[in-house]
DNA sequence: GGAATAGTGTCTCTGAGACACTATCTA
DNA sequence: TAGATAGTGTCTCAGAGACACTATTCC
């Protein structure tokens, strides 16, 4: 069945890491792979790029994501691509991987046969408890440290929240992905120096004093700092 | 024998934007194809990935760089996959693309049947002026803009220059990349002030005063700063 | 000595870190 | 009114930008 059969094309697949916030913790989307190799075994949602329904390689990685999720990701990049002999029993195997990042309210599950095949697992460190099929373990850690390095100059964190949100919650979701606490007056200053969120006027009621809500002027585009937060000296 | 046959299996090639700086100038090194399509057009240096030769795509792209300068880069970093089926009348194609940071003098173009067919193109801007086949212009583009915006926050421009060098002629080679002149001592002082560098105790005497003579520390890690230079308030 | 390049001293300015203070809500 | 969270004032500090000054070489 995994007999290795060599001298072949290379094999062309794409892996998305897809990231969320649920209960303050940073979520990582993995589905039970139903083919062999690794059958049964959790894994990164990704594919074989097929050429007679995907137009490009981001397509593949949306195809996927809505098979999972039935959803797209508002927020995917290009990672890295990984392609090796090793990776794979079968050959010589390419994986583009893209990270997703995504407003966890905007996903349902919905049958309770996708739930089993698909779920959400805590991120500590590099890495999730599950096992995970090929490489994407390593793919994983390193897609993390990528992000968590980004997230210090970019705006990168929105993409997890909804369209609209307080600084507070920017603030958690900024804190989550570096695992470390930002001062409060620091990250004030900067995202509200850089003239990127407007207010929208309404307030958000939930602990005891009301803090104002603010969405991206321009959510397609995610903004560099020229320097980095959360670093101390 | 263009003929379009869909229904394939993607194509998996591998590109590289070599780099160097030659007479105060960004090269980039192009050949020209001799094969379908695009045959006798400048491209970017790549080949299709051979699964009987190289056992990684890091492996083709130093093969086809070896194939036409004769020697491997020393600085060679992933920059992004392009896979779609517009790129190529084929079909469904992907192209990994690497960057490599060259020192002019290491490339010796050795046969004068090399020298007709591989050279190195002047960057003016982010092009050059000889047309290029498939998307490589746009992806030569494209690539220049990271490296520029790199440039800022790291020290990759030191392998674009020999093992030893001058901190003048470090910062020329930023200058080239960024088009634009930093303030010598802002570079002295953010270049002695991370401790990546040491003096050899050598000094180039080639202008008046001779100056000192410096090499990496850690040759194998590129350092990443905090904050960015050259972008003026 | 003059020209040219190497290298330094030092002031200003931006923005992060630290932390105390005020403001506005609910219970 | 107390407690909690939102939001601000302001000092310090690192490091970039600007620019003048000194140092060392060759002619």
């Amino acid at each position: 069945m995994t007999t290795p059969l060599r001298n072949q094309p290379p094999s062309v697949t794409v892996d998305t890491v897809a990231l969320t916030i649920k209960n303050h913790q940073l979520q990582v989307l993995i589905t039970k792979r139903k083919d062999e190799p690794f059958c049964e075994r959790w894994s990164l949602v990704g594919d074989l790029v097929d050429a007679q329904i995907d137009k490009s390689l981001e397509e593949t990685a949306q195809r996927t994501l809505v098979e999972s999720i039935g959803v797209k990701a508002p927020h995917l990049e290009q990672y890295q691509t990984i392609g090796n002999t090793k990776r794979d029993p079968r050959g010589f195997s390419t994986s583009t991987i893209y990270f997703a990042l995504i407003h966890a309210e905007s996903v349902h599950l919905k049958s309770e046969k996708i739930k089993a095949e698909v779920k959400w697992a805590s991120i500590h460190g590099n890495q999730i408890k599950e096992t995970l099929a090929f490489d994407h373990a390593e793919i994983l850690a390193g897609c993390i440290e990528r992000i968590r390095s980004k997230v210090m100059y970019t705006t990168l964190p929105v993409y997890l929240l909804p369209q609209a949100f307080t600084l507070s919650e920017l603030q958690q979701a900024y804190e989550i992905i570096m695992d470390k606490k930002i001062e409060r007056k620091s990250f004030h200053r900067r995202m509200l120096g850089a003239n990127l969120l407007q207010k929208t006027g309404e307030k958000k009621h939930s602990g005891r004093r009301p803090a104002a809500i603010y969405e991206l002027i321009d959510r397609d585009n995610a903004h560099y700092f020229s320097r980095n937060i959360g670093q101390s000296f």
